[in-house]
DNA sequence: CACCAGGCAAGTA
DNA sequence: TACTTGCATGGT
């Protein structure tokens, strides 16, 4: 193999297979919970999501006309709902104001474009950015979060104060750029990070990349 | 009970 | 620039 980045994904493709991450949801709901997910856990997340297809709520007008404290009281499993409610409604008028609310105009923009648009939202950071990019507008953006740094870090691959844009460039600079891969790549490094690289473990049990 | 989960921005010095 | 703190629910 060319190089360590592309072992590793091999390695986790071959030990647990395609992730299939964020199937079968609509662009709209995938941007919306990828708000939402900041630093929670899926299933609070879920919920939240399930609140709002309950009143058929799940859709950019529904969302845009709806006042702020009743957003809040909708995603509140979510935690931090004050908070990710004012981050979606600014993520919202964002788009009502540039591209009259049309979503796939927003997404048709050029990559750089449209994730230098998410990243001058209030509350939209480069994870937050990336995951839209990636995974609901399906365009290449390599995403960074919690778990990658805690990986490549325990397996010194990084160094301890590496930053975002750091952590992506490894992975850019190794990878071919190719959307299906760096969803896949996200998608394994978070089944890892569950399975074995959680926080409270300091070292990981046989880990699968320990061989490398 | 303490700690954790697919961050981000604002405040402090 | 470099830390620190607030935001908040639900699971282990």
């Amino acid at each position: 193999m060319s190089n360590k980045i592309q072992e590793i994904y091999q390695m986790l493709f071959d030990r647990f297979g395609p992730q299939h991450w964020w199937p079968g949801e609509t662009p709209f709901e995938v941007m919306v919970g990828a708000v939402l997910t900041q630093n929670t856990n899926w299933t609070n997340v879920s919920r939240a999501i399930a609140n709002l297809q309950q009143g058929d709520l799940l859709s950019f007008q529904a969302l845009h006309a709806m006042p702020p404290s009743l957003l809040a009281e909708k995603i509140r499993p979510a935690g931090y709902y004050n908070l990710k409610a004012a981050r979606l409604k600014n993520l919202l008028n964002l788009i009502a104001a540039e591209y009259q609310g049309r979503l796939s105009d927003f997404f048709a923009e050029e990559t750089a474009v449209l994730r230098q648009k998410l990243l001058a939202v209030k509350g939209v950071g480069p994870e937050t950015a990336d995951s839209i990019v990636l995974y609901a507008a399906h365009k290449p953006a390599f995403v960074v979060d919690a778990y990658t740094y805690r990986i490549l870090s325990r397996h010194s691959l990084i160094v301890e104060d590496a930053g975002y844009d750091e952590i992506q460039e490894l992975f850019v600079g190794a990878l071919p750029e190719d959307v299906r891969l760096y969803n896949e790549y996200h998608a394994l490094l978070v089944k890892l990070g569950k399975d074995f690289c959680r926080k409270s473990k300091p070292l990981c049990a046989s880990c699968p990349l320990d061989g490398l």
